[in-house]
DNA sequence: TTTAAACATGACCAATCGGTCATTTTTATG
DNA sequence: CATAAAAATGACCGATTGGTCATGTTTAAA
């Protein structure tokens, strides 16, 4: 990695978790500036304008979201074992993975009327979401450890959603109660469908 | 009303949407502005500033929701009825009874780590719902509609994170079909409830 | 070690931001 | 109808925004 390379890591490690906190629009250069101690010159160096660098943030609260992720799933062996460290990951919004809260939600909701970019990016993070959890689920039935009727799509739409609104719950009254509550719920919902 | 009143209130009107669509940070006072067709010196005679105004358009765009959403319950006679109502209500966010999607989403993920004053206001019309979801399921177990070991709590928290984390996902895929799945889900587990 | 390219700096720019205020116009009341 | 208060106007303010660029410094390859 070259000196420039690495600078511009730099700026998109320290700016990813200030855009993610306050958002895209609230976010200013001076911003980055200050949590970066580099000059405003440097940063037109290695991003053209802000909504390149503000991309390049969003991804990296992505990547860094599912690498993380990624990293629990593994933990599990069987299905269900990585259904519930799906559910595991994202329960504790007070504590979040990714400083600021999911990137998902955060940059979705900012993103929805005025960001077609992001808002697509959001898109199809969550829809690889969607699909990973669908395939965990069905290998889950091939391995004989779900019933097979169980629909593996809507378990992961109900999965997910549910869990982005416990996020919202969560954040919003300071604390996890409503979130355990969906949780419970969710792992509920797996042992009912153990064979 | 004096003018005065009347104009303040058609600031707020106009302004709401604009709040909900764009973001509190968003939104400048140019903006507010250009959809009232006011100068910059009238607006500051109705509010102080900028926050006062935002804050006065939260609470406009939650009022829009709350009084929409009760005017659907009436329409339900039982308790189940109301349930289906309160889904229906908003299982389509690409057409929100409320213009630039749910105002607790919103708002609510905007204001998280940014505006305390908001943030509480969302967390309050959260409790609300869930007090007024909890009481609808409870009156059905008294109504020897529902089973009476029914957790009426846990699937009011169940119902609304699924119903935001369904609006989250239908925004950014442009389409319902994962909202429809969802209340489709939550619908199956009224009626297994169902005496 | 030389040297050209890459990187970093910060003064500077026009535009826009939220906000103020003297002045004028409109409203409502006695 | 007179008149004082309320409302509306828009020029103006300092601060901050995203962005540029001439200049100086550092890097890395020959």
């Amino acid at each position: 990695m070259t000196k420039g390379e690495e600078t511009k890591q730099f700026i998109i490690e320290k700016a990813a978790p200030i855009f993610n906190t306050k958002g895209i629009a609230a976010t200013s250069m001076s911003d980055i500036m200050e949590a970066t101690k580099l000059s405003k010159g440097s940063m037109y160096v290695h991003f053209e304008n802000k909504d390149v660098l503000a991309s390049a943030a969003v991804d990296h609260n992505m990547k860094i979201l599912s690498s993380k992720l990624e990293a629990e799933l593994r933990q599990g062996k069987t299905a269900e074992e990585q259904l519930i460290a799906y559910i595991d990951f994202f329960s504790n919004p007070l504590n979040p993975p990714v400083i600021g809260g999911c990137p998902l939600l955060n940059f979705g909701t900012e993103a929805d009327d005025t960001n077609p970019i992001v808002k697509e990016k959001v898109n199809a993070t969550i829809k690889r979401g969607q699909q990973l959890l669908t395939s965990i689920i069905e290998k889950g039935i091939a391995d004989k450890e779900f019933d097979p009727n169980w629909d593996a799509a809507e378990f992961a739409a109900v999965l997910f959603a549910s869990l982005e609104g416990g996020h919202l719950m969560a954040r919003m009254s300071g604390n996890n109660d409503k979130m355990k509550t969906i949780t419970t719920a969710l792992k509920k919902n797996i042992a009912a469908k153990k064979l």
